[in-house]
Formats: C-alpha cells, structure tokens, sequence
RNA sequence: GGAGGCGUGGUGUAGCUGGCCUAACAUACGUGCCUGUCACGCACGAGAUCGCGGGUUCAAAUCCCGUCGCCUCCGCCA
C-alpha cells in the first residue's frame, strides 16, 4: 500500500523513473535516510539483512545498494506488518512501507550512518522469499573466494562490491565526461577482427560462412586506432574490451577494459598533459582527492638504475647505487670477475636492518635469486663501526667504507649487493627493495604517486628465436636522435636504441602505455627491415594500414590505460577482480556460468571443425 | 611449462610432531522464550564418511604418492 497521506519524499537519487512494483513506489533508498526526514512516510525496497526478534518487538535491517536502515515493528502499531516480519528471515526480498522517526537518545546506534533515525513499520510485503544463502551477505570476513564466483550475484550484493561497481560506473562517466569536453569522440571498433602473429596469443572465432577461415577477438584496437587517425577523426577514444590468451595474474584477466586514447599532430608534451588532467578530474570527481600536477618524468634508463624496475614505486626510496667504481679494483673474485665480464655491482641500503637475522637473510637471497642474480651480498653496519659479513675478509676498509659513503649506509644499516650483468643485477635488487619496503613497512598507504616512464627500448630481444622484436608495436617512432642507428646490424647497438614510447606507473602499477606512431612509409620501412620482415611479410600483416598510411597519415599518438587496474587502486583493492562484476578465475574459467564448456556436434559440423584431443579427453557431448 | 600456499558441518577456523577425534570453536540454520535490539540474548536441536583416489600402519583429518579445485609468483602478457 503506498502512502497517500502526509509527506511524501521524491527519490533523491533518480529525476525520473522513481522506482516501483504493483502499485508499490519507492519513495527513497535505504541507505539516504537520516535525521532530515524525520516525520516522513516513506517506502523502501531491498533485502532483509538480518531479523531480530525480541518477542513482541521485530527489528529488520533492510539492505539496498546504498546502505542499511533499521525497520521497527510492534505488534500494538501494525498486527499485520507484526506477522509478517515474524516468519521473515535474511535475504528475504520485501518491501516496507513506514514513518521515520528518531531514535530514542540511549537506543542510537553511532556505528551506522543511518542511526540517528528507524522506520517505524506500517506495512510490510513480501516480494520474495530466499533460500538460506551459502553464504552470509557481510562485509567481513569474506567466504573462499572460489565460492564467491560460483555465487557472484550474492558477493556483488556485498556493500563494499556494490561500492566497488559504483566506483567503476563513476570512473568510466568521468573519463567520458572529460575526454568529451576536450573534443574526443568515443568510436567503436571491431573485436572481432584479423589475427596477428605478434604479440599475445588470441582467443579465436571460427567463421560458419568462411569455413576453415577464424576472425581474432581484438587484443586491443591498436590498428583501427590508427586508421581513425588516418581518417581525420582527430580525437578518438573507446572504452574498449580487449582479449589475450596468456597466463592469468592478480592484475590480469583474459578479457579487460582498456581506455583507449588516440591524438592527431600531438606530442608527447601535449599528451601528457592530457592525461595528467584527467587524472586530476578523475581523482577529484570520484575520490574527492587533489593530486599533484605535472607528475615527474624518468627515462626507462634512469628507471631501471634507480629502481630496477620499468614501473617503480616511488613512494618510499631506497634506491639502488652503483658501487662498480668503489669495488673496481677488489680482491674480492666475485666482483672483479664480474666487471672483468663488463657487469656492474649494485647495491641497496636497507635502513636499521643490520640486525636481520640469518633465516631473514637467505628469504631475501632466495628472492634475488629467482631473478636471476647469482646472489645476494649483505654488510651489516653495526653500531659502534664494526662490520659484519661472510665476505668482509675480501673487502679492504677503504672499500667498506667507499660502499657506506655511496650507499648512504649508516651504523645500524644492511647493505645488499648484486653483483652480474646490469639488468639481472639491478631486476634482482628491485625485487628485494620492494619486498623490504613492505615488510619494513615503509611504503606510505592512501598516497598516490603517479609517474611517467618514457624513452622506452625500441627493440627487444626474443630469446626463443633469437631474433629482435618489436618493445611496444612495429608502429612505435625511434627517438628522433637514435634515427640514423636504425640501419645498424650490431646488435649491441640495436639494443641501446630508444623509442618514443611511455608509461604511466602509479604506485608500482603501470597504468597506461603508448606512443608516437611512426606516420613516414619510409621510417616505417626502416623499422620493418629492422625486425627482419620482409615488405612481403609486413604487406600480409598489416597490408591494410600500411597502405592507408600512403593516403595522407597525420602524425599522431596515443595511450591506452588498463582500466581494471585503475579502478582497482582507486578501490584500494589487492586485485582486478575485486572491480570485475563477473571475473575469471586464475584457470580462465567462469565458476558461475561454467564456461568455457563443450558444444554440440552439430556446432561444430556448422562450423567445419573437428576435435583432435589428446589424453583420453571427451570431445564433444 | 615451472614453483609455492590453501582445501575439515552451510560459512570462517582449530586440530594436522599418527591413537583419549565417537572431530572442537564461532557463526549461520531450525524450534521455543524474550518490548529497544543493532555481532540481540537465553534454551534446545539438526548438521562433517576431514576435496577425491590409492598406499603405509594394529590405527590416518594427521604420514607418503597421485589427482582435482581455488589463490600467489616465475615464464608468458607486441
């Protein structure tokens, strides 16, 4: 019954559609009542939270996406409403009509936003019952995480999930609302499109009309980006799904969102200060937190000498020193054969740890070690000047003394070493220092350290075929100054050339890469023969842009951020699913729906496929 | 492809150096009582072949092997 008398409250969240059911409209949300609307009739919709029944008095916290508020019923009031709540129990969907009243002074509850105030009951109806669920619908603790996905519906009505999907809906309106009034036009491009052999594996789609033929499913829209710019569409953006078939971590799924961003005649001036506003939109829009502008620029070079990470987290030092010179005329056999072998020697200070223990030690060794470094060396400055080392007889005091001076090591301080070649070295210490300022506690949470990483390597080397490939993508520009370099055959040289490529890295987390594009056929062509693909290769591969770029291709660039990852710390959560209404699991599997799943026959005969499996595996059903 | 962690009533955990384990605790669930609770309280009750398979043993939740599932990391992710 809905309320005819008295004041009647407007859905404060919606301006037209006010929520309803049979006659039954919601007037507000649960979790917008307080103090102002004391005296008002109001009627809500949601799920019961909990039921407390005192004998003659029932009390329901009732649930919707905004929040709880507690519904009073007294068997005196409302016989009725009384029964009703009686026989109600936890997920029960019901709808309350009532008046709200304050609370008596020593019956508030300080811990609930809507406390001050309850909704006396006056009818209650009941839209649908549950069964008991799985699991209880609360913030903490939180059931296996297997059984979440299997029951997604019933975690997502989680408040901090809800809160979680508010957050995402917020963040993508704010990018578009941004990107808008700077004069982009959203474009949707294919996800289903020609697979390339570079880059990640695809997810395949096989063509019923082009037997034996498989459309790709876009792994980003990387080509069509570029054609929009070849097209005059100036200022593009897409919010755009993007599929890879590789391995699964925290911080990646199968299919993510990428915001997708691509300039004409820009730079990387110009991008970056773009990106940096919207950022700052971003941040101040949907966290309500101002963040500092213009964000600092290293070089990967300079990154990975301080950090030993293409990706640092600048919120907390620690940086990586060379010693090289200090040690370059050691007794000690593991560092001169190092820098005989043109190595380098790095090392970290870790502050008031020169009293680590043995076991602590070897657990930051063993780490070192998964990277690649032959181990980990560690000076214990202890107090009172002495030195402490299983290689201490090795050193001469001037060179324990030349690595405090350059490490910044005090008394009471730990100095680790690596000695090997400059990015085993420096990845191994990286990993450490990230590791110590964890457990040391030394990274300061709630801080947003946003960071671009720029002049990227062009090139890398792929050491399964031991050929040279593409960093980024076989579009990405040189440096201007490393240009005339890219005729050379020497590797040692290809290795040194630098791309007009960039990051964005926010507390550790690359955030957004991209580049300028190389827009000339002629430095294109360069490029290619550099990678060793044939024009006849490069023409199969991408044939369709190369020829578009003979039509006029305005110079442009771009950037694509991950936006799962931006909500994510945003949401000041430890993995993308946690802002992934419905994610997949480390196996890429979906718990919920099953998939992927086998098809029918018939499906595959439409399809001109057959299963070859091997190990006794069903093909089909 | 590799390394590690976890798997015990619906849920979250304890037990896991083998035996008083006929598996404990909390919570959820059911019934009853209770007019100010909000982690309501109290009483009673039901609920587990300890992921699955095999082995060792007089005896296995506990030890061993295999397997499945979830998670983390390396490789991989232009």
């Amino acid at each position: 019954m809905a309320p005819t008398e008295g004041e009647k409250l407007t859905n404060a969240t919606s301006t037209v559609a006010i929520s309803g059911y049979e006659g039954q409209e919601r007037t507000c949300y649960c979790g917008e009542l307080d103090e102002k609307h004391v005296g008002s009739e109001v009627v809500l919709m949601g799920w019961v939270n909990r039921q407390r029944d005192l004998g003659e008095l029932i009390f329901i916290d009732l649930r919707d996406r905004t929040g709880m508020v507690q519904v009073v019923t007294d068997h005196k009031r409302s016989p009725e409403s009384f029964r009703i709540a009686k026989k109600v129990r936890s997920e029960y969907v019901i709808c309350v009509s009532g008046t709200v009243v304050k609370r008596a002074p020593d019956t508030e509850n300080p811990n609930s936003s809507t406390g001050m105030i309850e909704v006396m009951a006056d009818d209650i109806k009941v839209f649908n019952r549950s069964k008991t669920p799985p699991f209880v619908i609360r913030d903490e603790p939180e059931p296996d995480e297997g059984l979440r996905m299997r029951y997604r519906y019933l975690d997502l009505r989680r408040l901090p999930m809800l809160r979680n999907l508010e957050l995402r809906h917020k963040a993508t309106l704010a990018v578009r609302n941004y990107l808008s009034q700077n004069g982009f036009w959203e474009v949707e491009t294919p996800t289903m499109t020609k697979s390339t052999p570079e880059g990640a594996r695809d997810y395949l789609v096989p063509s019923r009309l082009d037997p034996g033929n498989f459309f790709a499913l876009a792994q980003s829209p990387q080509l069509f980006k570029q054609l929009l710019m070849v097209s005059g569409v100036d200022k593009y953006f897409q919010l755009a799904r993007c599929y890879r078939d590789e391995d699964l971590r925290a911080d990646r799924q199968p299919e993510f969102t990428q915001i997708d961003i691509e300039v004409s005649f820009s730079d990387e001036d110009r991008l970056f200060g773009l990106i940096e506003g919207m950022m700052k939109h971003l941040w101040k829009e949907v966290l309500g937190v101002e963040i500092a502008q213009p964000f600092p620029r290293m070089t990967w070079d300079e990154a990975m000498a301080r950090y030993g990470s293409d990706k640092p987290d600048i919120r907390f030092g620690m940086e990586i020193h060379d010693i090289t010179g200090v040690v370059r005329e050691s007794g000690f056999m593991v560092f001169k054969s190092t820098i005989e072998s043109k190595g380098t020697v790095r090392a970290i200070c870790a502050p008031e740890c020169a009293g680590m223990s043995r076991q602590e030690l070897d657990s930051l060794a063993a780490q070192a070690k998964e990277f690649g470094a032959a181990g980990l060396i560690h000076l214990a400055y202890l107090p009172g000047g002495e030195v402490k080392s299983p290689v201490r007889k090795h050193l001469s005091d001037e060179e324990i003394s030349g690595i405090a001076h350059a490490t910044g090591a005090k008394e009471g301080d730990l100095v680790l070493i690596v000695a090997g070649p400059f990015e085993v070295a420096v990845t191994a210490l990286g990993r450490v220092r990230l590791s110590l300022g964890d457990e040391l506690g030394l990274i300061p949470e709630g801080k947003y350290e946003f960071l671009w990483i720029t002049e990227f390597p062009l090139l890398e080397r792929n050491e399964e075929d031991a050929r040279w490939q593409a960093a980024h993508h076989p579009f990405t520009s040189p440096v201007t100054r490393h240009v005339h370099l890219l005729g050379s055959d020497d590797d040692s040289v290809k290795s040194q050339i630098r791309a007009r490529s960039y990051d964005l890295v926010l507390n550790g987390v690359e955030l957004a890469s991209g580049s300028v594009r190389i827009h000339e056929r002629k430095l294109q062509d360069k490029m290619f023969r550099l990678l060793n693909l044939s024009v006849e290769e490069a023409e199969e591969k991408f044939g369709f842009l190369l020829e578009a770029f003979e039509y006029g291709a305005p110079p442009h660039c771009g950037i694509a951020f991950g936006l799962d990852r931006l909500v994510m710390l945003m949401a000041g959560a430890g993995t993308i699913r946690e802002v992934i209404a419905f994610p997949k699991t480390a196996k890429a599997t979906c718990l919920l729906t099953g998939a992927p799943s086998q098809v029918s026959s018939e499906q595959l005969e439409d399809l001109g496929l057959s299963l070859k499996l091997n190990k006794e595996r069903k093909t089909c059903k």
